[in-house]
Formats: structure tokens, sequence, C-alpha cells
DNA sequence: CTTGAATTGTCACAATTGTTACATTTGAAG
DNA sequence: CTTCAAATGTAACAATTGTGACAATTCAAG
């Protein structure tokens, strides 16, 4: 079932009679593949803009001998690759094929660009889907810099306090150790280890923050 | 020494008569802050777009004790929290903390939009800015996304060599451990094992690989 | 062709994290 | 108030990575 239009995030708080009148302004195509087939390959071009509209696709990095690594998922709708529409390199890192049946839209940069003219608020959403992106990849990528696994999780326990010291955690464990990039396990053992050395207290999943200063110097650690 | 405003990345491709004109039509402020002072408080509403026109700041992360938790720098010419302006959070994560005497061009977010709308190329710009960063980030974090160490260098490998098997590495094993977050050591270690694997032949910077397929297969250990 | 700083190879041991497994507790649905 | 699936607590052992140290090699400058 195709979604509608104004539910895309490319076209948010424009009227559906609006974005009828600007897509009749500018050339654009729809196309639909069957599962399993090729949208993009690795090594294209990217000057287009593709609007997932109904249907999910994945990412896939394929290496020469033919193997492949899955990197992510992406389901209707969503707008792929719109780093690579503007960035320095517009090449696209990765096949991407289709999962289910899918439909696109597919707008040429040029007509992006001249969709940015007609209408400013389909620009701003653009800058705001990028730009979201770009705080989402920043944010997760900042918990790579800590060097021990107890430091990312004394950064995210100052992060989520707030100004209280006591909060009950808002993510399980299984999704924690996802965002940490470490096992299951390991978030708990290391709880416990903030636990006994008195940092804080922790029962499932209710957190009192005990000693908030040397908690924040385990940041550096 | 303030740089020439064609210089900075947001005004590349526009002529310095043309950028002076187009800036006498907005509104905008230059400001100067002191060695040490303080641009950017954690917290602040991101509204407005700073232009780093000389000297060098740094980002910070401030906690209720006082602590910090130094993120980046960065030096002239250089667009501050691009993704910040337009993206879904507004707030400014970090603390700017001058580390010479700087200077700013200031825009606030209105102007910015009219800007773009009197330039298409500064709207390329911009675009081009944060669709960057985002491409940087996201094949940062790629690197995290493999379970060990020797998957990334395996990845890596791979992803350096394109159709070659015979290459020098272009990167220092100081420069790749930063890459992968690990230590130094741990990289030479790796290499050493995918050597006695059989899979590669490293000597110093020049690698051979000798089984591409089963190396492959190593990116998803 | 030297020279010396930077890079790389290597080692032993410490510390951290992964893996597997199972018991316990929670919290939502009936 | 039960019941049960999901989440959490915990343990033992394996595997990986960090640390610090030093030797060997490379490479660029003279």
């Amino acid at each position: 079932m195709e979604i509608k239009l104004s539910e895309i995030p490319l076209f948010k708080n424009v009227q559906e009679s609006d974005i009828q009148m600007l897509l009749s302004g500018i050339v654009f195509q729809r196309k639909t593949y069957a599962e399993g087939s090729m949208v993009v390959s690795q090594g294209d071009e990217c000057n287009r803009l593709l609007l997932l509209v109904e249907g999910t696709v994945k990412g896939e990095m394929i290496s020469p001998a033919g193997k492949s690594l899955k990197i992510e998922d992406m389901q209707a709708p969503y707008a792929l690759a719109t780093a690579f529409l503007f960035g320095k390199s517009s090449i696209f890192p990765v096949n991407i094929i289709a999962v289910t049946e899918v439909s696109f839209i597919i707008i040429q940069r040029q007509e992006v660009i001249r969709l940015f003219q007609k209408s400013e608020q389909i620009l701003l959403n653009y800058l705001s889907i990028i730009s979201s992106r770009a705080q989402f990849l920043s944010e997760k990528l900042r918990f790579h810099s800590f060097k021990s696994l107890k430091a990312k999780i004394a950064f995210y326990l100052i992060k989520e306090a707030g100004k209280d010291n006591s909060f009950r955690l808002l993510q399980s464990q299984n999704e924690l150790a996802e965002l940490f990039g470490v096992a299951r396990p390991s978030v708990g053992r290391a709880f416990l280890v903030l636990q006994e050395e008195g940092l804080i207290d922790i029962r499932y999943r209710q957190v009192e923050i005990l000693d908030r200063k040397r908690l924040i110097e385990y940041c550096n650690e």
C-alpha cells in the first residue's frame, strides 16, 4: 500500500494539493522494483533523490568475491542517500536491494534544487532530514570515543539523569548493549562494578547517583 | 589574521564582490571573543549560524560537577554546528570555548534562509558541508559495526586494495589505530594474525592479499 | 651514503569484554 | 491476583585488547 505523499518527511507540513502542484512543475519519475532486484549498484553516481514510498530495501556492501555485508534496512517512507546527493563524494557506497516489492519517486538533483526554489518548506524539510541524520550519527559516535565501557555508561547515566540523582532507565540493557556496541552481560557487569565502587545504586531500572563527581571522572578513564 | 571570505567553505565559488553584495542584503553580526571566553553554552538554542573566520575553538561537554570532556578542536575557516541549525534538536550539546582570540560572523537562521534564496551556490555549499559531514561520520561509524578488530582490518584492507592484490598502506599504524579506536600494537598484532593464517602477506606497509575470499569472510566475524 | 627520527615488529602480562548458561525478578495481560 | 514472557542478575571461563617496553627497520634530510 503506497503511503500518502504528505507522510513523506520531505513533504512534511506541505498540503497534499500543494505537493501535487509542485510535483507537476518538475520532472520526476515513479519506478517500481520487484522483490530482490537491485535498485542501486555500489559505485553508481548519486545524482538523483530516491524517495522510497512503498516497501523495504536493504543496503549491502558487495565485495569482488561476491560476499555481501548487510549495512542497514530502510522502509517507506524514507529518503535514500540524502547525504550523497550534495556531498563531496557522490558515489553510492552500497548496493540497494529491494527486500519487498518497492516503489520510488526519483528526482534528478537539478530538479530537487528547483523544488527547493519553489518551496521553502521542502528545503527546510530536506535540511532537517540531513541535519538530523548528522546529529544521530554524531551522537552515536560519541559513545565510541570513550575508552572503556564503564566510561560510556558513566557518561550515559549522567546524561540521562539530568539534574536529578534518581531516575529510571528508559532503555533495556539489550538496547544499551547495542548502543554501546558490546554484549548484554557486559552492560550489567559494568553497572555492577559502578555499584560496588559506590558511585551508583542500581536495582533493575531504578538508578540512584550516589557520587556524581566521581562518576564524571570515570568518563575520562 | 582574518581570512578572506571566499576561503570560507560556505562562500566557495562565490566571487568576493558577490559575497559583499549578498552580505549587504542581509542582517548579520561580526563578533570577537577573547582567548578562553565561552562562545556558546551547552543548552543554548542554536538559532544562528556561526562562521569561525579567525582563530581556534574547542568543544567541551560540561557536567554539573564542573569537570569537562574535550570533544573536538575546530579552526578557521569553519562553520559551527551546521547540523543543529536545521536539525530536530536545536540545542547545543557542548560548550564552545575560544582557544585563541577568535572572530565570528553570526547569521540568524532566518537570514541564512534568505541567503539561500539569493544565492543557489551558497545553498549548494551549505548542503555540501552538512552532507560531507554526514558522510564522514557514517564512514567512521561503519568501522565500529564490525565485531572484532581483525574484521575491521579485513574490511579496511579490502576497501584499500580495490581490484589489486598488492598495494601500499597509505596510513600509518598509529592512524589506523585511531580510526579503529584501538591501541597501536593491537593493529600490528591483528596484521600478524591475518598473516599467520595465510590471508595476507604484510611487510611494513607493503600488503599482498593472498586469499581474498577468506579475508572477506573475516568481515562477518 | 649517513644519520636520526619516525614507524613498525614483537613480547609478556594486565585488564576488559565476549560467551554461554541459568536463576531471579519484573511488569503487562488476562 | 495469577501467569508468563521478557528483562535482569550473576557466574565461570574463553578470547580479545590494552599497556609498556624495547628492538628492528624504514625513510627522508642532509
